[in-house]
DNA sequence: TTTTATAGTTGATATTTATCAATTGGTGGA
DNA sequence: TCCACCAATTGATAAATATCAACTATAAAA
């Protein structure tokens, strides 16, 4: 498994971001787009860089932008109130943000904030709608993505709502390892708090599960790296609830 | 408000159903296809009864067809491991069902079960990918419901995840009342258990905090039938967590 | 009507998880 | 170097919620 290039841009990306930049294995939702096209995504895009911790988009605010994110790490989190929130899932070099309600209210329904150094291009909704009403493959795509984003959240919502914290962190594990890093051992370059809102649960249990893995010998952790030792027990950990 | 006819069918769904059965004050998302685009899609068609309690559809089977509910009450469950299982939200007459993945992996990620008595049909999910080829119009209304679809899954979530009993309890009432069955009193035709499923708590802890809310006064039950006399009431109970 | 099954309700108790407080350990600056 | 600060960790305790068992009400079946 090739590990993901956190850090590292895309060599491709220089010019035509967006379009060339999704094409390296990662097929992308632009691939279908014909050169008019991604003329048109592309030519008013804004690259912009933010610094770790820095706010890319913020919730509640209007939706009139969607992000191609091509360098770097990035957290989505929904606020709530107090200082009440949710870490729902991280978005990674070659990742899209269509928002969360561009076809609806046109409301950003959660933050994205830098994790690490992020690179990322902001493409004005409007074109993502003209090329909706143009090209049928590509509503395809989005229609795949906005699918994909929902059975994922689904799974979420029933794992954090049926297991017990062993269990969700498991899951937790299990993804940053197979969908986000793709590599073993992996510096999560998170916090422990960051990692416990990803689980829905406070610091201090999440603390608590991580040693009694650690102990059990499942994983060897120091500090943000995490490398899994024992796959299958945190599988089986995952499923028993 | 005009309360919603669950038991009551449609007088214009006798023939063309998904064309004509939408057109009454709720917009579908089948508006917008073209009398030959209706003709496909209606052509093969099956209408299909089913009596409370039967299944409609099952997870984990193909997702070959989508479904259009024109009479009744459904509910949608995420079935997991034992008898674990979570009410993620009601069906009711004049909606549609495109099913957990159908762009994506073709597998139903819920369970679709009938809570009264349901007339549906159900339409080739080819018929549906045809349309979204054709139709630009078509494809950002399927776009559109599942953003919708999306955000009250993210709202859900984050319900579940950072809210105590009586904010969740709170929350499912203005649900039922708000979006559901729109009078009040309204008649739940849910037993406790169910109810208790939709909040993601046992019924035991659910039917306390009801009664809670009944010794407050906030609302009146008598059986599967629920008052609301203070919203505001639960409006702040929900608010507060 | 009586019986029987089942949903709903209540109380006592156990488990899970959060909260609060204290301690450790590292890191950048004075 | 030492201090100040903040993340990480640990322990003690409290709060939220689930589990288990009993009991009641209700409705269907004999």
């Amino acid at each position: 498994m090739e590990p993901r290039r956190i850090e590292e841009s895309c060599s491709r990306c220089k010019d035509r971001c967006c379009a060339r930049c999704f094409d390296d294995g990662e097929e992308s939702i632009f691939d279908c787009l014909t050169p008019d096209e991604l003329e048109l995504l592309v030519k008013e895009k804004r690259h912009v860089h933010f610094k770790a911790g820095e706010t890319i988009l913020k919730q509640n605010t209007s939706a009139s932008h969607v992000v191609c994110v091509k360098r770097g790490l990035a957290k989505i989190i929904s606020e709530g109130d107090g200082d009440k929130r949710l870490i729902l899932r991280l978005v990674a070099t070659h990742s899209i943000l269509t928002g969360g309600g561009i076809f609806i209210d046109e409301i950003r329904h959660f933050t994205v904030q830098a994790v690490t150094e992020v690179d990322c291009c902001f493409i004005d909704s409007d074109k993502i709608f003209e090329l909706v009403s143009r090209n049928n493959q590509f509503a395809f795509e989005l229609l795949k993505l906005n699918n994909r984003q929902n059975i994922q959240m689904l799974n979420n919502l029933v794992g954090i709502t049926q297991k017990y914290m062993p269990g969700r962190v498991a899951d937790l594990l299990l993804y940053l390892k197979n969908e986000i890093f793709l590599c073993n051992p992996f510096d999560t370059r998170l916090s422990r708090q960051e990692l416990a809102d990803m689980t829905g649960m406070t610091m201090e249990s999440f603390i608590r599960i991580l040693k009694e893995f650690k102990s059990s010998g499942i994983i060897v952790v120091d500090g943000p790296n995490i490398h899994v030792i024992d796959e299958d027990a945190l599988q089986l950990i995952s499923r028993k609830g």
